[in-house]
DNA sequence: GTTAGCACTCAACAAAAGGGAGTGCTAACA
DNA sequence: TGTTAGCACTCCCTTTTGTTGAGTGCTAAC
């Protein structure tokens, strides 16, 4: 069977509502609430095709449609494809103001990043810190804190800082630690990880003179700083107990398993990080029901964007809500909040 | 009416049983599970006592017996009283061993710790990072990444570490740095965030030669870093969804209000922080129903401990549970962990 | 191809009925 | 005087039985 320009109206009639209601929409309501002039028996006509087709099914005989997850994925993959990529520049609500000021912390940023997104859309959100794809060494500082503790700051490619505290056996002094920072430095500086091989450690250790215990302790941190696993990936949220606006959503066992989710961020790492590097619709994933590689959200749409700050920088946002959520919506405020990214962070660093 | 001994065994009995099942105890129950040998009709008499006393309540006619706040208030004050502070050390779940291994990050083994609390009662858990009563500047280290960026590494009493990247106008040569680092180490070290007063800072300044920018924004790196409020007291979490666990808590509108506190965090602060510095039983608190100053908390118990590690650090752990929790093992739980964070922390810092 | 009309289905709600757990009270007993 | 058996009573909970109404599918007419 064929979909023609009737019927897509007609799926787009229903999505819509059921977005709205939340209850299966009968024919009665798309004949009077949509444009087409089209008695409610025409419409059952045409609803008892989408339904042939599997965009919309019913709950129960004698109940109202409601689109499947083939409905919705047709209804995206349109929407996304006609989006006109400027246009419906959200307005955020006012708090994105707010943001501005504080911009003093990257964290700051991304939490207060998550909270806006949960805010105006009342879906959960998530945000994943930037990663660096290429972990290049940019600097190392090593210096005594106490008698036998030595503080070793690396910072890398990015502007990323790791601090490690260790302690130490022998006794270094001003002097020993002076020339081991300028080694270090000289040696390691601009390296990505794969770059400091056994040759180069060796190398280091044997110019140490005889501080090898200091040496490993510092490429111990170096390692730990710029290794790169989703493990540490750092995932902000906000917004879980939104779920709870959706009847469909909130009933305990599955608002249960997707808080938890959410707790543990763990199994966001999938979600964030599924498709990052391919570059898809600007960027922008959407995974329907259970098209979502987490088992726990199959009752849930997810949207995904990565953003990319330059310098392979770059990470994801995501929000979840029901499979009826306001895709258009979604997008857009998606875009948004990149482009705002772009510009924080352009001026910025 | 007085308490007799045997008014306080049936309480207890009440108590015990109401936390297994979550449902009113009725006379018959108490009479056959107990250890008293009493019929159900004497049962029946003392229950209407201590109804009478409002250490009871029924839900309705007809209905059994639950315990009311004060019918716990009695239960957990006469159990905290009589507790052998050393027996009943729990074990823990095994997963406290794995914990040993990895414990090369506060901030992963207060995860870790709050995970294992979780697990182990299965209620809600909370930590607060240590935090320092007496917030001395140990040792700060000024050094360049860029050309016009500096990195300033400051280290607190406890060995807290911030690090801050600025942007400098002016050109400082490396001697410049060094004498800076000089300056302000000298100046600085051992001080407190009150000792820092302006006139410290004017003698900074005309010390530095000029170089007054940096010294500014050095200074407002130390002032973030030894700043002590609430706002940004760091608290970690773990199984808030547990409380899906008991019906009388897992209606969505409760569950909503409970978990939006432990996800935003911030409300915990009040929790955590209420009777910082009090010595309790133990520095046990417990908060039962309405008297936890968190308003969403209302239908729970809460049980907090405050954990020393020397050094005026200070934080706090917490249980959030159900009232009918098993207080007795909560606080043994808690006195576990506060002796395991005592080992771990004693032998490294 | 569209529409009015009609019989039919079924969730949702409400009222009625039965069961059962538990109580309070009374009277008898040790 | 404290304890207990017995009994009537209460009230929640569950099941049953209607009742309603939204919505459908089908048929026949336009």
């Amino acid at each position: 069977m064929e979909l023609d320009e009737r019927k897509k109206k007609i799926l787009n009639a229903i999505i819509r509502n059921y977005q709205e209601t939340g209850e299966p929409v009968g024919s009665r309501t798309i004949s009077k609430y949509s444009d087409l002039q089209l008695s409610s028996a025409t419409i059952r006509n045409e609803m008892s095709d989408l339904e042939e087709m599997g965009l919309i099914v019913q709950p129960h005989t004698s109940a109202g449609r409601i689109p499947t997850d083939r409905g919705y994925r047709l209804y995206v993959d349109h929407m996304l494809e006609t989006a006109d990529r400027d246009t419906g520049r959200q307005e955020l609500a006012e708090t994105s103001e707010f943001l501005i000021d504080r911009m003093d912390r990257m964290e700051q940023v991304l939490k207060q990043m998550a909270k806006v997104l949960a805010l105006n859309t009342n879906y959960a959100s998530m945000i994943s810190a930037p990663r660096y794809n290429r972990n290049k060494l940019k600097f190392i500082q090593l210096s005594r804190v106490e008698e036998h503790k030595l503080l070793a700051v690396v910072v890398v490619e990015g502007n990323l800082i790791k601090n490690t505290i260790f302690e130490v056996e022998e006794k270094l002094s001003e002097e020993d630690i002076l020339s081991l920072n300028l080694l270090l430095n000289t040696n390691l500086n601009g390296l990505t990880i794969e770059e400091i091989n056994l040759g180069i450690i060796t190398k280091l250790k044997e110019q140490a003179g005889g501080h090898t215990e200091v040496v490993g302790k510092v490429l111990d941190a170096v390692a730990e700083a710029i290794r790169n696993d989703d493990e540490d990936l750092q995932i902000y949220t906000s917004g879980a107990t939104n779920i709870f606006r959706y009847p469909e959503l909130s009933d305990s066992s599955k608002a249960k398993e997707i808080i938890q989710v959410f707790e543990e961020k763990k199994q966001l790492t999938n979600l964030l990080t599924d498709k990052l590097g391919e570059e898809g619709q600007q960027g922008i994933q959407v995974y329907i029901g259970n098209e979502t590689p987490v088992q726990s959200m199959k009752d849930c749409s997810v949207v995904t964007a990565t953003y990319d700050l330059g310098d392979g920088l770059q990470g994801t946002i995501g929000i979840v809500g029901p499979k009826r959520m306001d895709y258009e919506k979604v997008v857009q405020t998606l875009q948004t909040v990149m482009g705002q990214l772009d510009t924080m962070f352009k001026k910025e660093e």
